[in-house]
This record gives C-alpha cells, structure tokens and sequence, in this order.
DNA sequence: CATAAAAAAGATAAAAATATCTTTTAATCT
DNA sequence: AGATTAAAAGATATTTTTATCTTTTTTATG
C-alpha cells in the first residue's frame, strides 16, 4: 500500500515536527540515524518534498530542512502523493482494470472499504495533527 | 499491501475455482488472457501453489490446474503467505523496528486499525466464500 | 571577495520484483 | 515402447525500487 520511500519520507516529516522550525533548521546528518533510514536516501526524498512545497529547507550555512507552520497542515497523504504518485493508491486493491469505486469487483467489495478508509485516514491527518499533545521523538521512534 | 504476485496469483485462483475441478482441469495458456496476468509469470505462481498445496495438479496429457473440493476451503491469507512470505504482511505499517500490536507506535495506532482489518478479511474469507452464488467469470474479471 | 556550509541536481550502483525462456520430468494415449 | 502433452524446475532477462556517490548551486560569514 505505502512504499518504503513515502513510510521514510513520513518518518523525516515528522522527525522535522518534532525538532525544528524556521529559526531550528536541522541536516539529514542528523536526522537519518534517529529514524533508521539511509542519509543519502533521505536527503533525496526531503529535497523532492521540498520542491513540492511540503516541508521548507534553505540552502548555505545555517541552513537545513524545517517545518514552518503553513507546512505543518500538510496531510500525509500529501506526502504519499508526492513520494508514490497519485497512481499507487488510487488503483484498484487487485490491479483490475476499469474497476474502481463504482464500478468495483467481488474482490474491491471485500478488501476496498478497509482501504478506503486507510486512505481517509492518510487524508484527513495532518502532520500538526500526529504530534498533537507528544513530548519527544522517542514516543514515535522506539528502539 | 498486497504484492503484485500475490494479486495475481489470486486471480489465477478464482479463475480456477470458477472453472476447474478435478474432471476438467485447465492450463494456464487457457486462463491468462482473461485474467491479464503473463502466462509464463501465471505459470510459476500456480506451481508455487500446488508445491503448497493450495491448489492441485497434474502432468502430462489432461492434465493442467484446478481445485480440489479441500483446496476451496484455503483462504485468501494462505494465498498470499505463499506467494509474499510471512513478513510483508505482519511488518509493521511503518516499517518501525519494534514496533507491533502490543507496543504501538503512533503511526501504527492509525491505520493499524484498517490494516488488521484488511488482514482479517483475507484471514477469514476462503475461496469458496469468495464465488458463492457467483455465476460466472465476468463478475469477477470486468474488462 | 573568498571560503565554507548545505541543499539541489545528476549520475551511477545494488537489490528486489517482475517477467521470460529453456530444459526436465511425469502422465497419457496410440 | 514411442510420441506427445503439460507441469516442474532451472536459468536468464528486464524493470522498478532502493540506495549511494559526485558535482553544482545557493547562502552565510569572516
């Protein structure tokens, strides 16, 4: 359902909810060893958010990735868009063709609610949202 | 979620249990077509299958795939156990380490939820549940 | 202005998933 | 028994995903 790059690109969002902001800026050198993914992958899919307009980032010293508040009411289904494409969730759950939510097969009528909702739920959480009342990185990032 | 494989693996099957039995058993360069699925990739996912039991086979001249009375009672679970491993499914939503149903992250709390929910289906739905009071291939396979 | 810092961009590499092709084995039928 | 049929097994190829490395551009600062 959701790649390994958009669950890592989740996990550096919300790595950059929880430490940063416009006057915090942190590196993917700092980030990458927290949440178990790889530095220069990393840095990749940060930079592909940010020219998406998800999350901020400036460039030169001082600089680095960083959540302003305007960013912070991204949905992750936003940044699953943005990682996956529009394509990987909208298909059907088996890959038939010409079926969809209105149309769909014994097999969408079965699974095809579950997934809707999964995808309601990607929706309609914004990133303020996820952090919502939690104190540290270590409550969303177990060892 | 669910790979590819595994989709298409399960549509081989339904095709089966919709058109073979012991008596009349079909070949792959029969099934194919309509399901759009390769027919050398169909191949190997149905032997997969029959070297698992969950479906049967013969060699040799009349021979071909089909499904037993017994192989109908499988699930779509083992299905897709035998064709993706144990681990895709049971991972975490997350990709998190440590992280599962007692101990959740936040993240999983989320959508955990659903995907139970998806797991569950395919836990509890055979193969003969699947195309009870179906008449034919076309439900199942809309072009 | 020169230097250093850091993201951006581009190119390349490795691994996994998907797909095809060839050879072997088993079953049936004449 | 020999020929034929079809799955099983094995080997190889392609594509996509994941990952890394190198170069370029931008920015800040001494």
């Amino acid at each position: 359902m959701l790649s390994n790059s958009s669950k890592y690109a989740i996990k550096g969002v919300l790595y950059l909810a929880l430490n940063s902001n416009a006057d915090h800026k942190v590196l993917v050198r700092d980030i990458y060893d927290t949440i178990h993914v790889p530095e220069a992958y990393l840095a990749k899919l940060l930079q592909e958010l940010s020219r998406h307009g998800i999350i901020s980032s400036t460039r030169g010293p001082k600089g680095g990735f960083y959540l302003s508040d305007e960013d912070r009411k991204h949905t992750l289904l936003e940044i699953v868009k943005v990682i996956d494409g529009e394509n990987r969730l909208n298909s059907c759950v088996m890959g038939i063709r010409n079926c969809d939510m209105d149309n769909p097969c014994v097999l969408h009528k079965l699974v095809g609610g579950n997934k809707s909702k999964f995808i309601n739920v990607l929706e309609s959480t914004t990133i303020l949202d996820l952090i919502d009342g939690k104190k540290g990185v270590e409550e969303f990032f177990p060892m």
